[in-house]
DNA sequence: CGCGCCTTTGAGGGCTTTCAAGAGAAGTGG
DNA sequence: CCACTTCTCTTGAAAGCCCTCAAAGGCGCG
């Protein structure tokens, strides 16, 4: 049932004609070193839609580049909750969480028929061992994602649903954008429920909002998965917290969820050279 | 008004006779290795209670173990609006979020009088290279620290204030416990907000649920900053949403947020044969 | 074409927030 | 050392946002 495409080659994948080099890649990379970076990816994975690409608990092997298609990521705790953590699309890398214990604590499950290329996490160590840029470009990701999960928290912790709707499509809309694909209109591969789940709303909720953003003209839908930001402009203002009218009860206070708690001056910055003194 | 820089400190710093030793640098350094790991650290510095180790925009040259005392970091969105993301104790390393972009992205305040080490990023990176042990070890580090991250999340997302503060506390107490200070009864550094912040609780949310644990017979509070875990147990229930009676109105149904979506089956660690296939 | 899953929409209730006031603790300066 | 200021914490009452429960329409798929 799949239809060939190209005639492409088999089992080594070439990092050096992908498209997707400089999302996996660091720019600039030398001759010598693009070589060496050749041997990272051993195969490309193939996941059918609703597949796991990896599960909690299961060993830590790898690092998988996403190729083409889409993904989720849930955590479950001990008891059967469960929540999805993030969404990955075209160029985003997957598998950190499994660093830390040697396992992987998440699930990760397509959302579509989905590529990933897979990076043996042993022959990563070697050759970023080999080549600084690469090494960098690793911590580079890592790092982003922290900050990416950062931001979700802020979401998650003090938003309205209103406002974490918008943050969620405007920043999808971003991501779409920085692949080259349109940011203004989209399909969401996520079901309500999964998009409930990661901004910690009920789908009902989810539901009854984006139904409000459409009678509001900041959204168009087209069979329910396709969308179009009318207003992006606005809906970036609601994500954060900005706009004054709102869409429907009137705005509330800015914030008051943290007051001014004490004054604060940086210190890692300053003077080091003021010496002396021991605890 | 701007509380005095304490004078940074410069003492010359070994880690081989470090007693936290294990937290920052892997177990079973050969004699060598151990002598390059010397390098990473440069000075101690210390940061008075409310100062802040750094801010967001800062440049990111370092990072930093935590030597004594402990440290609140905070993100805030583009609007006023800031939350706690975290809280650092003894042995924890801080300032993986200003390795992607090259500034930070959050800001650190010393809960009280604290010491940090300072691991200048392109020492690290130097050493690093050179001994695989290390550059693990880090990874592991900025692994756990997107792990916890990802608990937390879940925490935010569909928990309730209950399970909320009892995951706090019994996370605080795993973490007193695995540095070896007692488990059972510790001292909360930071404030009812901040732990609101954190929680995505108001303040009085906090408190209410408090005095609740606290009638309840699950801690003993003594100046309102020293805790007792009365019940352990019973508070790790709570969290995981297992406890049946509840401290209050009875408990709901476990969870609905995320009924079963697809079923799923993990490709990655089965038949690595079959994965060459091509699109 | 029918079944199942996803989505939408309504009504009611509840958990948290908001607003407010007072007690308690901590730091400051006389 | 104590009074003062300031911050933090506690507690109450009312309101609100979101969840829960329920039912029906839509869409895809076998």
């Amino acid at each position: 049932m799949d239809m060939p495409i190209s005639p492409a080659v088999h089992s080594r994948v070439t990092c050096s004609n992908c498209l997707l080099r400089n999302l996996c890649l660091p720019p600039g990379l030398s001759h010598r070193e693009l070589e060496c970076a050749e041997h990272l990816v051993s195969t490309r994975l193939r996941i059918r839609r609703g597949a796991s690409l990896y599960r909690s608990g299961d060993a830590f092997k790898s690092l998988y580049a996403v190729w083409l298609g889409s993904l989720k990521s849930t955590t479950s705790s001990d008891d059967a909750r469960e929540q999805v953590t993030g969404f990955h699309m075209t160029g985003d890398m997957v598998g950190f969480d499994g660093l830390g214990a040697g396992s992987h604590t998440s699930d990760v499950v397509a959302l579509e028929d989905t590529e990933v290329c897979v990076f043996p996490y042993q022959r990563l160590e070697e050759v970023t061992s080999a080549v600084p840029a690469l090494r960098q470009h690793l911590h580079r990701l890592m790092s982003r994602d922290i900050v990416r999960q950062q931001r979700l928290m802020l979401m998650l912790g003090g938003m309205h649903a209103h406002e974490r709707l918008a943050g969620f499509l405007v920043d999808l809309a971003d991501r779409f954008e920085a692949r080259g694909y349109s940011g203004r209109e989209f399909i969401l591969r996520m079901t309500r429920a999964e998009i409930g789940s990661f901004l910690g709303l009920t789908l009902e909720t989810v539901s009854r909002v984006m139904s409000q953003f459409l009678r509001d003209g900041l959204i168009d839908l087209r069979n329910v998965k396709q969308i179009r930001l009318a207003d992006p402009g606005r809906l970036r203002r609601i994500a954060a917290g900005t706009d004054v009218a709102k869409t429907q009860g009137l705005g509330r206070a800015p914030d008051a969820h943290l007051r001014v708690l004490r004054p604060a001056r940086t210190v890692a910055a300053a003077r080091p050279e003021m010496a002396a003194e021991f605890a």
